[in-house]
DNA sequence: TAAAAATACTCCATAGGTATTTTAT
DNA sequence: ATAAAATACCTATGGAGTATTTTTA
């Protein structure tokens, strides 16, 4: 499991698309195609429902998605305390240097 | 930011050692430095301290954990969670076929 | 018949290994 | 002097693109 394959699941069920997706995401659609398949394989299961002009969640996809969602707020969350930590401890070395 | 890197963080915080998290994890040293290094590189700061027999945490090695160790354990129980569901499924087709 | 996804293929980037060097106790 | 991490280097896998085919509404 990959966060590149999370967000390309996401992506394409916010979109109901692979290709609407691929646009979000600036990449291709057989690339959106390809990271879906793997996520797929890995698990064992079809997360999306492609017959139909609308892609749509299987009951997998269903359960997954919100772990799929945590796991990305969770990466945000970790990268955004990272960045306010470096922001706070390099104000804290400027005011030691003026 | 990667699932890899992670656990190789997450391995060398809990074994105080990269040659140590290596084999833990049946890599070697010089993979577990390299995906150490990218995460520290991707986020822009040291995440770990290694002038010394011991690695340990730096403060942001500190803030980074509790969100690397809840990653891993969201993946693990989307996983899981996909498993439980699989075998629920099969045991109803099974059971429609009997 | 037109749209959306799948497939085939090609290429390049990077991940991971081995061998070695550097560093710090 | 020794143990641990860093670095250099090489190779192979796979990720991503383009072009094309298949599918289904």
């Amino acid at each position: 499991m990959d966060f590149k394959q999370i967000e390309a699941f996401v992506s394409v069920v916010d979109n109901k698309s692979f290709s609407k997706a691929a646009d979000v995401c600036f990449l291709t659609q057989p690339t959106i195609s390809a990271r879906i398949s793997s996520l797929e394989k890995e698990l064992g299961v079809r997360l999306i429902d492609r017959t139909g002009r609308e892609a749509f969640l299987t009951d997998y996809g269903k359960v997954f998605y919100k772990y799929a969602a945590e796991m990305l707020e969770t990466r945000n969350k970790a990268a955004d305390s990272i960045q306010d930590l470096s922001k706070e401890i390099n104000g804290i070395i400027a005011s030691q240097i003026a």
